[in-house]
DNA sequence: CGCGATTGAGAAAATTTTTCCCTTAAATTT
DNA sequence: AAATTTAAGGGAAAAATTTTCTCAATCGCG
């Protein structure tokens, strides 16, 4: 079970990952050893997936992002695993929903402009038959975080209120 | 200007920061040094962002992600300001963008579960007035990665055709 | 009360990062 | 084409950090 403690040590490393394990345990109260032990343990149990290098959008050049919604007539789970399978490929989708309501799916695409994106439309639905597709562009990215918000853990015993 | 060695070592880092630099050099035939100094230039340079630990959704008891679309009246800069302050304030709120088309403003939250949705939507609309809101909730998420596509990243002279 | 079980701490070992100094290769100037 | 600067790589050593080991304190509970 998660603790104070523990929620603390996540949100240092989620906001960055490069703080040495003695500093992390000077800010939570406590010496390297057993914070070290606790990060161990979280990554044993899942709750930290992995440690990775954030990069600029900008710099890799993929300045364009896009949402695609995407409704079928196709619903049983074998055509949704080959669709599953395809998307996966696909380098420029960083995220993949399966969506309740009207849309069925919800894509986010990443791609240099709109060329690029005009390109991948093409490669997608040459890979794979759906009917009817709405693709939406966002022209500024106001937030885009991989920080969860930690105010909803379930804690030793009580749930705490939203409050982060 | 990023070369092919660069590229391959963004992509290491991306998938997984914490291989030693030694290691990285290896794989990118290099030694330790002038690897190090290479990604020492990326940080510097802001290609390399952050560095940070990814966690996992249940875990932290965020299991529901909706996404908000939001059409307003309000069109000006102030508004705007204000309502990006006021989002980021938000933890449930991982994404935010400014959209291109019928709808002005596009988030994705995420939360616990439903009742813990309505409590959010209610605290947002409490602080911001908005005309017109529209949420569909992910049932599942079949791909999201932090790890942005580099096949279209700029290398010396030549501009690569897409191939991861 | 005592007895595991859990958690924390300090010191030392192992590994990794970072610095320093030197060599090589490429580019630029004359 | 020679000379000179500039950029990039490499090895070894220093510094910092992670990881292990051993031991002490604390807590829950029969």
């Amino acid at each position: 079970m998660i603790d104070r403690i523990d929620r603390r040590i996540l949100s240092i490393l989620q906001e960055d990952s490069t703080v040495p394990v003695a500093e992390i345990g000077r800010r939570v109260g406590l010496s390297t050893t057993p914070c070290w032990r606790r990060i161990q343990k979280l990554e044993e149990e899942g709750v930290i997936k992995r440690r990775v290098a954030i990069l600029d959008a900008r710099s890799v050049n993929v300045k364009v992002a896009a949402f695609i919604s995407i409704t079928t007539s196709q619903h049983n789970a074998d055509w949704l695993a080959k669709f599953a399978d395809v998307i996966r490929e696909f380098p420029e989708v960083v995220e993949f929903y399966r969506m309740a309501g009207k849309v069925d799916y919800l894509l986010k695409v990443v791609v240099p402009d709109i060329e690029a994106y005009d390109a991948f439309y093409k490669r997608l639905i040459s890979k794979i038959d759906i009917s009817d597709v709405s693709t939406t562009f966002a022209m500024e990215e106001i937030k885009n975080t991989s920080q969860l918000p930690l105010n909803y853990v379930v804690t030793e015993k009580t749930r705490e209120p939203a409050k982060e």
